[in-house]
DNA sequence: CTCCTAAGTGAGTGATTACTCACTTTAATT
DNA sequence: AATTAAAGTGAGTAATCACTCACTTAGGAG
């Protein structure tokens, strides 16, 4: 296998345990994200957790050496997954390099290309959002992916726009939690506390997009 | 007792049970806020709170009959008395019937204030962010004091504005949504996923009002 | 067909859980 | 000093927990 394959199937986490999976363990994972969405890692029992995958609670300890383990497998592929976009250098020059008039257009279509994402995985989204707290494999997974990568390219990104007079002249770190704030606060409201409004989603998000942009622009 | 007086103790919690508390009783509360906070509700167990109370384990159910009752009697409070402000009447009036000018500075008194509430008590703010998705009852009180109290009010001063003409024209929902995100993703930012940064909160808060203020002004 | 290994099983295990209860201690009242 | 009720106790309990292990089944290679 080429360097190179390795490195994306890394990125894409395809390797043996992702890609050939028992029918058995697809169950198993199906059963664990639901049950875990719902009541939480905690309150999650193995034997619950077999029963609804229809399989013995022996099988779950046979590919998951302890119940934190399945919890891992199930999250940080959903994380980096999630993050994946941001490090496809396509995407990453034009959010960061273009001049500052498309970034809006491009924060749009991120925003729209993610929130797609966390729609087809909103259980996932609500265990990474309620167990990060409990975890430190999950914080660290989260640093390396999120503070690591993603917070350098975007600050320079924010110096740029700063320089050009197009930003208000707040610390990033300020101006970042804004954003993610917003988004992170619209996809919450969306997928957790009320996911059975009638959400009208393009909408919803231009004008999240249109508060973020206003809310940042140098008066 | 006069209805008047009844009236504003149930409003502050103080009736007999939070009021007259024994020595032991509110070594179990803190003890248990500590240890909901650190590992969360589920993971919690009833001996290591006896223990670190210095308390027997009997004790804790002589005056709540469940583990759950513990929790419930820990979180509403808090909720309540985090909300008083917007019931204050005379609060209430200078920042919902007043001219919309002044409710920049009242948003930002109104925030600083709440902000120090926070601070003093960052550990029950955490648990009840945490555990508010896992318990039906807490999401009712939730429900009770927000969405049907404050909510409503919110939304007056809201179409005021909108009126005036001084506020962007999207749905009330959504301009609340953003505000709270960014309030919300401050406290939360400030108080469980990094507050051992060195934060300069006067500027922040400030920073964060002139975000929203901008954001949601009528261009 | 014969191996062989991985997948799957489910009864069993020790630890831990929330909660009970018969009992003792404390402190205020008569 | 006697009485009483509330506060406090800790050994005990049934249920549940994550996890183990001796075993069976399945399926591909030689």
């Amino acid at each position: 296998m080429t360097d190179f394959k390795k490195m994306v199937e890394t990125l894409e986490q395809t390797t043996e345990k992702d890609r050939k999976l028992t029918p058995k363990q697809e169950q198993i994972l199906k059963a664990a994200v639901e049950i875990f969405a719902e009541k939480g890692y905690a309150s999650s029992s193995t034997s619950e957790i077999a029963a609804r995958a229809n399989v013995a609670e022996g099988t779950i300890f046979r590919h998951y050496k302890t119940k934190k383990e399945l919890l891992i497998s199930i999250v940080t592929p959903f994380m980096t997954k999630f993050t994946l976009p941001f490090f496809a250098s396509h995407f990453a020059n034009k959010v960061f390099e273009k001049p500052p008039e498309e970034l809006e257009s491009l924060l749009r279509t991120l925003l729209k290309n993610r929130f797609e994402f966390a729609k087809e995985n909103a259980p996932l989204l609500r265990i990474v959002i309620q167990e990060m707290a409990f975890h430190p494999e999950l914080q660290e997974k989260f640093q390396e992916v999120f503070l690591k990568e993603i917070f350098p390219k975007f600050e320079e990104a924010l110096n740029q726009l700063k320089d050009k007079g197009k930003l208000v002249e707040i610390p990033n770190a300020s101006i970042i939690r804004m954003i993610i704030s917003s988004v992170v606060g619209f996809l919450v409201t969306r997928f957790i506390i009320a996911p059975d409004l009638n959400w009208d989603d393009d909408k919803e998000i231009d004008d999240t997009i249109d508060f973020i942009m206003h809310g940042l622009a140098r008066k």
